[in-house]
DNA sequence: ACCTCTATCTTGACAGTGTCAGGATGAAGC
DNA sequence: GCTTCATCCTGACACTGTCAAGATAGAGGT
């Protein structure tokens, strides 16, 4: 608990923590990597030593953003029905979910440069967001093109609705809201 | 023709040109106002006067933006046939059209904090292209959920297939492609 | 005990950025 | 010709990311 030691202990996750602090707070376009050494109490030059640069700071947090994301969407399946299909919507509205919790995270995983992308880190956590949407797609007996409708919608109503730019939907109350959203996403594959 | 004329003429429309040409070149996140002023031939400053600060000049290159986007939209209605629904599948297909296009531009307009998007012109800008898509919901007989459903899923895939990230997608031939595109974008609004 | 080695963090410097204050320029109106 | 004013420039400031060089402390060997 001594915050004053020269050595920090784990400065690498503190820098992670203060990293998205500031990224939800400031946005991605003002992000500072010098503001969030202040924050986390070390030298402005500290962060260079765990991840080179900004862009490796950034990348690292898109990682554990990707981990997140497919956690998301892990909780609403865990309480919908088991099959295919039920599944399929509730890792669309654990989608939308992630979205509107974490807008920072989620404009800086889909709609940013920053993160290195070829980072095999980076590449294998998004990678296997994509393979779990993919694995669902195929439980309903869809193929690549279902996979890109499906990923499309929720990847829409959720961009939209974290930009605050579908105020109707957002208007409605939870429960009505997300029959909407399941309305949508279940329209975007295939009938059984 | 004299580009070295202590007054620049039409500096206002040639410091719009420059920043866009630095915004599809750069990005949205390495966007540097003095890059646009050097581009332009006039002095890291001379921006402040048109367009108040940074902030200023991506809002009005928002505005054009918008306009473009939903010029961009007009093309495809011109040339598919005159009933609503097909109407609205090109205007989906041209929303597609503007991200694959202006990608830079599509970033700035729907996923940047940088414009003021309390600006009258640009609140403007951006309620006409709504109201465009919106009315062309209403024609097929939806309301403001059907409008939500069906923007999203246009959004969507061009979001999507803007950032790189529908490589099945995009690898197809262009006629198949689109047609793949309407035919996502046909179910996400009820049959006639 | 001491001594090195190494990872960790700090300090200081540099070029580049946005923004502001003040000054220079030149076109238009009287 | 003189004034006026929009237009553009120069210079300064604080802030940013990155690099080089130094300070610190914990670990491991002798």
């Amino acid at each position: 608990m001594d915050d004053h030691r020269y050595h920090h202990g784990d400065l690498r996750a503190a820098l992670l923590a203060a990293a998205e602090a500031e990224l939800s707070e400031k946005g991605i376009e003002a992000f500072s990597l010098r503001s969030v050494a202040k924050r986390a109490g070390v030298s402005h030059a500290a962060p260079a030593h765990h991840f080179g640069d900004a862009r490796g700071l950034l990348t690292a947090l898109a990682v554990a953003g990707f981990r997140r994301f497919l956690a998301t969407q892990h909780q609403r399946e865990a309480v919908a029905d088991p099959t295919p299909r039920a599944q399929l919507v509730a890792a669309g509205l654990g989608y939308v979910d992630f979205a509107l919790a974490y807008p920072a995270l989620f404009r800086l995983i889909f709609s940013s440069d920053r993160p290195d992308f070829t980072d095999p880190a980076l590449c294998q956590a998004g990678d296997a967001a994509y393979a779990h949407l993919a694995d669902q797609v195929t439980a309903v007996g869809g193929g690549a093109l279902e996979t890109a409708a499906v990923w499309a919608t929720a990847h829409g109503l959720a961009d939209l609705l974290a930009a605050g730019r579908l105020k109707t939907l957002a208007a409605l109350p939870p429960e009505s809201r997300d029959s909407a959203l399941a309305a949508a996403l279940m329209r975007s594959f295939p009938a059984p």
